[in-house]
DNA sequence: TTGACTATTCGACAAGTGTAGAGTAAAGTT
DNA sequence: AACTTTACTCTACACTTGTCGAATAGTCAA
């Protein structure tokens, strides 16, 4: 039998510049660089080579891939939004937290992080969970 | 008037090595580069110049501070736990959800990464939210 | 075929980090 | 005073990241 290709690609970990052309790719890959370059440039003001450099050094980690046609680059995503942003997460309740999301919500209720608005998606996330449990606690 | 010495040290950006220190900091300060080293010894194995010289790279960042007893070293924290993980929590937010709470709440939500203990956690934080808001909601 | 473009490749260089050995200086012990 | 221990300082080196500019190569219209 084969290697099981996981690869499950956790413990990622994307600087800020990387995250901004990650998620330019998110939203039109298959793009070239120069595309990327483009999105940012008002936001950032990166120059071409810039760009291109670190989506390169992201394709030798694995983060985007080239598809190539003809004389043009195409790069995609390796990893998804949601890989990404668990990842974030993740990272920063390690770091923070001893990785448990109890003392970071022990963090965020001492701290008063949430708004009102925050809250009622709080609530709704608790009642959704709470008929959940109901079915489903054995 | 004085300048206000807010000096707010925001978006400080902590590596995982100086979280491991800053941790020791804060839970033995004042204390010597040789008490952090010994502390941090089992977990990882890091010589006592390699401890010395990040804490030193760190009280240039203004992240430790020193005061010297005769021929001592000894290091406080100039930064306190709450402002570290606050600091650690807003990056999280800012790369991987733009910032906001709501769509971190939606993306835990969505992935369930929410255990029972959790939950209960979160209940009691919108009860006593909720509790807070009848009061206070004008 | 010759430009004019466009996209790609190749260094380059300064910071910051991980990691630590070697040399020194201060202090305590015989 | 000589020795041992302990802590501190210096220097180093490899790697990653932020940031390009310059040199190339491929494409297409004239």
């Amino acid at each position: 039998m084969e290697k099981i290709e996981t690869e499950q690609k956790n413990d990622l970990e994307l600087t800020d510049a990387q995250w901004a052309i990650i998620k330019v790719v998110w939203d039109n890959e298959p793009c070239a660089a120069g595309t990327v370059q483009e999105n940012l440039e008002s936001e950032k003001g990166w120059a071409y080579s810039t760009v291109k450099t670190t989506m390169d050094r992201m394709v030798k980690k694995g983060l985007l891939k080239i598809t190539k046609i003809r004389n043009l680059q195409l790069f995609s995503s390796c990893i998804s939004r949601d890989q990404a942003c668990k990842g974030e997460f993740q990272r920063m309740l390690k770091r923070a937290f001893d990785g448990a999301m109890n003392p970071m919500l022990q963090f965020l209720i001492g701290n008063d992080h949430f708004s009102d608005n925050d809250l009622n998606e709080l609530r709704k996330l608790v009642a959704s969970k709470d008929k959940d449990g109901a079915d489903a606690n054995k």
